[in-house]
DNA sequence: CTACTTGGGTAGAGTACACCATAGTGTAC
């Protein structure tokens, strides 16, 4: 039985191809639209199909549900079928690529054939491109940048991606009953927002038998005591094999690192001895170190008082604060998502819907902002959880952010950050960054950065006067839980810690679900050694009301 | 293609920016 999801997808890729072939834009649109929407329906959607409701949604016409109705009847879209032939495969791929859209795609294919990214990237080095109407000599080498970042990311996942598929390991050696004790260890273990490779350590029992049974799961090549497994997922995967305890704790240090961190610390391999982790460290004269901070960045930390290890916990996590809702571009409601964070144990909560200018997110005006609020204060009274009235507000091109100071001033709490314009340089960025900052009415710094990891670098701006201004002013900085984004980059921690800046760990949810996102930003804040203490959302109540009064005066609810 | 308004027809996300070409298009957010 197709769901949801296959049917998302498959309005996508009809939109994909109509657009390649030079579809009317609206009627690509239309497609586009209503993947949109079924991604945002709430209710079930297979009994909706079966019940032949589908003209309920709104964005689903004649057109789409006849096409959704025959691929429940039939498995596969005749529609989708038809345009699909003569359309090479590669297509797909081609769209990827930032800077190519569906039109160039078209006239690429239609003049020189080009329908996969190898035959693109032949062709740019042939300067065959910059020949082309409609193409030039930037074009082309952006193109051939693109492809070569594309080379380079294609070589890591993120750090979700990488637990995903840790698990799916684990679930496998699970079968193999040699298998003694066995260890998440490497990059993922240190908590790396991008991961190269998939590491465990094994303890083993009897290793012809455990190789043999290894196989059944398993394509493998043997070198020494490691084993790869080259082709399983888009990373390789290495399984370290020890025989006895005291080998399977070494190994588990020497393999989740840093190997700058151990060298760092003139760890001596060969002396390694203890039961645990802890012992290791002792027998060494360190104090133990959680895995998330064994990186070079620990290593020129000057300040002693940094070093302590991080005590942050999900369980700690008072204050759910920067998620999204059916207001802008979430896909609960608001009283879902604040179910969904009475549910994970959250004491209050502040919701920050995307504010005017961000048009492509369906972003609040003021009227519409009025709205929710009222349907906040309603929630707080109902359910006696605290939902204080927030917003993403855009940072505009020069800093200003987009509502008047008057409107601004009725928020409870004010996330600020940049949706678009990246391309500035350097000193325009860092000042556009410092008048949101010195906004009276700015609580928090949102996504610093504006990357996305494997896929758009960071703005470029001045870090240590950013950092500066916001322990200056009083205003937190996010670190952005969404594996996507974990921005503030962790190497930036020490240094925020040491000017005495506050943080806030959010997961930027768009729906329920997304709320445990917020697990990898804690990680991320492990890294840099965050203690509870400087992390605002695990602030009681009354100590974040505190903190929203700490600059300007604000209304909450009338008790 | 969909929604809305009207009973057949029309509008539909807005905008900055890079690029190529020298006025306009394509793309991304």
């Amino acid at each position: 039985m197709p769901d949801k999801k296959d049917i998302i997808e498959l309005l996508e890729n009809i939109a994909d191809i109509m657009d390649f072939k030079g579809e009317n834009k609206f009627k690509v649109g239309a497609y586009r639209n209503g993947a949109l929407s079924i991604r945002r329906f709430e209710g079930d959607f297979a009994s909706a199909v079966s019940q032949k409701e589908l003209d309920k949604i709104k964005g689903i016409g004649k057109g789409l549900q006849a096409v959704i109705y025959e691929y429940f009847q039939i498995g596969e879209s005749s529609l989708f079928k038809e345009l699909k032939s003569g359309v090479p495969e590669g297509i797909e791929q081609l769209l990827g690529i930032k800077g190519l859209g569906a039109k160039k795609i078209n006239i690429l294919y239609s003049e020189l054939g080009i329908s996969n990214i190898g035959e693109l990237e032949y062709a740019c080095k042939e300067n065959r491109l910059a020949l082309l109407k409609g193409f030039g000599e930037a074009t082309q080498n952006k193109i051939l940048t693109e492809i070569d970042k594309m080379k380079q990311h294609s070589k890591f996942v993120l750090l979700h991606t990488a637990e995903e598929f840790a698990g799916e390991i684990i679930s496998r050696l699970q079968l193999i009953k040699e298998i003694k004790k066995l260890e998440i260890t490497g990059e993922l273990r240190r908590g790396m927002e991008i991961n190269s490779s998939l590491n465990f350590v094994l303890l083993i029992s009897d290793a012809n038998k455990f190789l043999k049974n290894l196989s059944a799961e398993f394509k493998y090549e043997i070198s020494g005591e490691m084993i790869s497994v080259k082709e399983y997922f888009s990373i390789p995967l290495f399984l370290h094999l020890t025989y006895t305890e005291e080998e399977f704790n070494r190994t588990l240090i020497i393999t989740t690192g840093s190997g700058a961190f151990l060298s760092g610390l003139n760890f001596n391999t060969h002396k390694i001895k203890g039961k645990n982790e802890e012992e290791i460290f002792k027998s060494l004269n360190f104090n133990f170190i959680i895995p998330e901070m064994r990186e070079e960045e620990y290593l020129k930390v000057k300040k002693k008082s940094l070093l302590a290890n991080s005590d942050l916990s999900e369980k700690e996590f008072r204050g759910l604060l920067h998620f999204h809702t059916l207001y802008s571009d979430g896909r609960n409601t608001l009283d879902e998502m604040i179910d969904g964070a009475i549910e994970r144990g959250f004491k209050y909560a502040a919701v920050c819907d995307h504010s005017k200018s961000a048009i492509y997110a369906n972003g609040l005006i003021e009227e519409r902002v009025l709205k929710e609020k009222e349907e906040a204060e309603k929630i707080y009274r109902k359910k006696n959880f605290y939902v204080f009235q927030g917003i993403e507000s855009d940072i505009l091109a020069e800093g200003s952010l987009d509502y008047s100071d008057e409107f601004l001033s009725t928020f409870h709490f004010v996330v600020a950050s940049i949706h678009s314009r990246f391309t500035m340089d350097e000193e325009k960025m860092t000042s556009r960054l410092l008048k949101a900052i010195e906004n009276p009415y700015t609580d928090l710094l949102g996504h610093p950065s504006g990357r996305l990891l494997l896929s758009r670098d960071p703005y470029k701006f001045n870090v240590r006067k950013i950092l500066d201004a916001c322990a200056a002013n009083n205003v937190a900085i996010e670190i952005n839980a969404h594996p996507r984004r974990l921005d503030l980059d962790w190497r930036w921690i020490y240094y925020a810690r040491e000017k005495g800046c506050l943080f806030s760990i959010n997961p930027d949810a768009h729906s329920i679900k997304e709320i445990d996102l917020i697990k990898y930003g804690i990680i991320t804040g492990r890294k840099g050694g965050l203690l509870n203490s400087e992390v605002i959302n695990c602030y009681d109540l009354a100590e974040f009301k505190k903190f929203l009064t700490r600059k300007v005066k604000r209304k909450f609810y009338q008790e």
